[in-house]
DNA sequence: ACATCGTATGTCAGACCTGACATATCTTCA
DNA sequence: TGAAGATATGTCAGGTCTGACATACGATGT
């Protein structure tokens, strides 16, 4: 796992260890921290070809500026529920969720 | 919608109106339900494939056999995180993960 | 009929997630 | 540089989900 990745999961707030005992994260855990980082960036990037502020996005889904935010960050105080239903707010499809999932960055 | 799908929404509780007023489920709802069912049904399959019982996935993956029982039900009260961590315990790939959430059934 | 095993359904206390808000940190542009 | 808009981070009361348990339902074999 590089850097910057890394980086972006302790910033995150998920507890991960020294690189050495990395896996206090079960690898399920981690798993699923991918797929929320893949949706998460994902999100951004549907938002910003709409050129919407993380504010208007969260009118549109009946949320607020800040949980987009997290979203976008993949956030530990997210759920992937969440995640999904902002996504298809959006206007994005099953099969495009299927593709992002199935292809991790 | 066909009637034998809504009768397993129903069952599994969520809140559907008659069939005219269907969409007292918002879309993205839906969309969310249509996964949780997808994924719900790949998780029978997969456990069916390895020949495990509920009570055998449950303590697989740290959890009870009633909720696996709701997992694969979709019943309302799940979270798409929970199936998805579900499933990676059991070795399933975001790959396959994607290609089920793809292509509804 | 009646056990036995697997699955379904209902409930609940405690854990977790949510929207909202406050506030801090970028970014951009003059 | 400074002001304004956008994004990030922290917190919290209230709503949702969780594992566990009890119990009902359904097959399958005797």
């Amino acid at each position: 796992m590089d850097a910057a990745k890394r980086r972006r999961l302790e910033t995150a707030g998920w507890r991960v260890g020294d690189t050495a005992d990395f896996l206090e994260l079960t690898s399920q855990e981690a798993e699923l921290i991918e797929v929320k980082l893949a949706l998460g960036d994902y999100l951004r990037q549907v938002r910003r070809e709409h050129r919407w502020t993380q504010t208007q996005v969260a009118e549109r889904i009946g949320s607020s500026q800040s949980r987009v935010a997290k979203m976008e960050a993949a956030d530990a105080s997210v759920s992937l529920d969440l995640v999904m239903k902002s996504l298809f707010s959006l206007g994005v499809t099953t099969r495009d969720v299927g593709r992002v999932i199935g292809r991790p960055a």
